[in-house]
DNA sequence: CATCCCAGCACAAAGGTTTGTGCTAAAAAT
DNA sequence: ATTTTTAGCACAAACCTTTGTGCTGGGATG
């Protein structure tokens, strides 16, 4: 069927081994004469020959290939990162396999075991987050391996993830400035490193000001928009309710909007929003979103690169994690309690 | 390193092949002592053996992979596509190389390449479009191959796709229903099947209402933001401006958001707008989106399995084209011009 | 007792590469 | 004329599986 190097041998009347040589530059090397190189260069044009990947990973013990696992590459945020992930990749050389885990850790798992079988180079992880042994396994096998997104914090391994907690802090600490003293915030997954960063930063900025906490305002368990949709609900209906929402994830903002057009309520008017999460819509929403800003270029390029570095150094690279800044962007989704106006900076980030 | 069947066997005293036939579940077949079977199960899973994919897949011929080919991944449309598709063919057992083309068609043509290198078993392509000699190569060597969102119409192949023309034309007559006369429309690449159809269905639907077919507000050239941005600064310039315009794109929709929002106009008071692609947020925009909605988890689930038959038939499937049919959600994206009030049919769909 | 059968496994090839080593013939050196 | 060098290439192993075929020893059969 397809074309292999024996073909090529045997119409050029060389040995498969020159036909390989030739073929991966080595003919100075191997003294290989001009002559034969020509032809076989020819006949290899002319017969159409496309290396088997499959036997070369054999071979050589290396496949190009890095195996990218997301929790969802519905979600915008992730999207986005993967894109520059995948050109970057490929800029470099290696194809991307990607993996969904829809936030299940045993998906994770699988897929990670699935990934070792195809002989991947190296992984790029947005972790579920709730175990890690699997990961670890990794790393005790020298697997090159760069945690993005979410973290874990006692383990050696390169990462790239975003200052969750400063995030946060300035989030709420916005809505404090503005008269807010009701503010809930809307979790992702429980004890990820995201999440407990961003409610870290969120109880962070409370006690600075003195706003006690309540626990009646912090809910929610998942990233996805069925939650902020159903907490935003509750959240509508309690007793004292906020007059702030804190969403810690773009899926749960979406939620979020849809429960409070469902209700009738109006942004900021009625209940004023920050959103974690900048994504490309946020301008444009019914109210422009005053939104967390993660430096999502950097962190899909930073990634790539790291991981390059740890697959091409044979494991002599030093580890890093690096922290990244997020940027509070300034819309119009916050009333201003003081002056009863909207935003008290209204610069109007048109992104 | 990793541990192989060789050392199974080793420490077992079977030979290989034994080890192999024992872990393929070939034991009664080959009528191996359920003590040996017994025996090498167990040490293969002290040893946590792994078989390795690649020397598998040289052997078999199979690499149970299929490649990806999308336009771009941080289009939410494939996104979400790519979301069901990678879980789709991971439920089958197969796994997913996500390419992305950049509306390159020269980066197309060398991802595709690279798939082959690789012994992918199949392919889903979303494809830029403009050539199509290196798609039909894949046909002529019989490589199972699946078209989505656009498609090749003299191409045997299988295919999914939306009805792009009715799609337009839907959204075209729903904005001459409300009084439009002056409608734009802001295209994507020219001369795909995608563009084709949608501005076909924009003609079309003007034509069969006798409105006059205006070269200058038929403008635009890709489906990216920017494209979107720039033509709607455009045409909101021109001499008779339009009322409505049509956009073909969710990008395209953003940057037109973009432009809109700059210019200081509102939606849909100063101009209409219908959009195609459904996004997630369509409902919560500045001015809730009026727009044509296409069946995407149909697509992709539909996609994996027309692929996934042909692998596994070895070539007696026959090739399918679907069609599926787009819907028109309403919101409040359109003006009536007749009433003077926020759209006729104010049915509000909450998505 | 000789023959046959069959359970139970091993051998080796094949799949397409890459690569260390070895071989041959011609050219150069002595 | 004999030895040494070197250009130019071939051989075969190795990577890890899968699989067609063949081998062996023990029991049953005649």
């Amino acid at each position: 069927m397809a074309i292999t190097l024996k073909d090529i041998a045997e119409k050029t009347n060389c040995s498969v081994s020159t036909v390989s040589r030739v073929l991966n530059n080595k003919s100075k090397e191997f003294r290989i004469s001009e002559e034969t190189e020509r032809l076989i260069i020819e006949t290899a044009r002319k017969l159409n020959y496309r290396p088997n990947e499959l036997a070369r990973g054999l071979r050589l013990k290396k496949s190009h290939t890095i195996g990218l696992v997301v929790p969802d590459i519905s979600n915008p945020f992730f999207a986005y990162v993967s894109h520059l992930i995948q050109r970057y990749a490929y800029n470099s050389g290696y194809s991307l396999i990607l993996c969904n885990t829809d936030e299940d850790i045993e998906l994770e798992i699988q897929q990670i075991e699935l990934l070792r079988r195809k002989g991947v180079d190296g992984y790029i992880i947005l972790p579920v987050g709730t175990k890690q042994e699997h990961i670890n396994e990794l790393l005790t096998h020298n697997k090159p391996l760069v945690l993005l997104d979410r973290i874990f914090h006692d383990m050696n391994t390169n990462a790239v993830v975003v200052d969750n907690r400063k995030g946060a802090y300035q989030a709420v600490k916005h809505l404090i400035d503005n008269g807010h003293k009701r503010i809930a915030i809307i979790q992702g997954l429980r004890n990820t490193s995201t999440n407990n960063a961003r409610l870290g930063g969120y109880v962070d900025a409370l006690k600075d000001n003195s706003i006690p906490i309540d626990e009646r305002l912090m809910v929610g368990n998942d990233f996805r928009k069925e939650n902020g949709y159903i907490e935003t609900k509750l959240l509508l209906k309690i007793e004292e309710p906020p007059t702030a929402i804190f969403t810690t994830s773009d899926l749960i903002t979406l939620g979020t909007l849809q429960a409070i057009a469902e209700e009738g309520k109006t942004i900021p008017k009625d209940v004023s929003i920050v959103a974690f999460d900048d994504i490309d819509y946020a301008p444009y929403l019914m109210a422009p979103l005053t939104s967390v800003r993660q430096p999502r270029d950097l962190m899909g390029q930073i990634a790539v690169k790291l991981l390059i570095d740890d697959i091409e150094s044979t494991g002599t690279s030093k580890k890093e994690k690096l922290v990244l800044d997020p940027k509070l962007i300034l819309r119009k989704s916050v009333f201003n309690l003081y002056s009863h106006k909207d935003e008290f900076s209204a610069v109007y980030s048109g992104y």
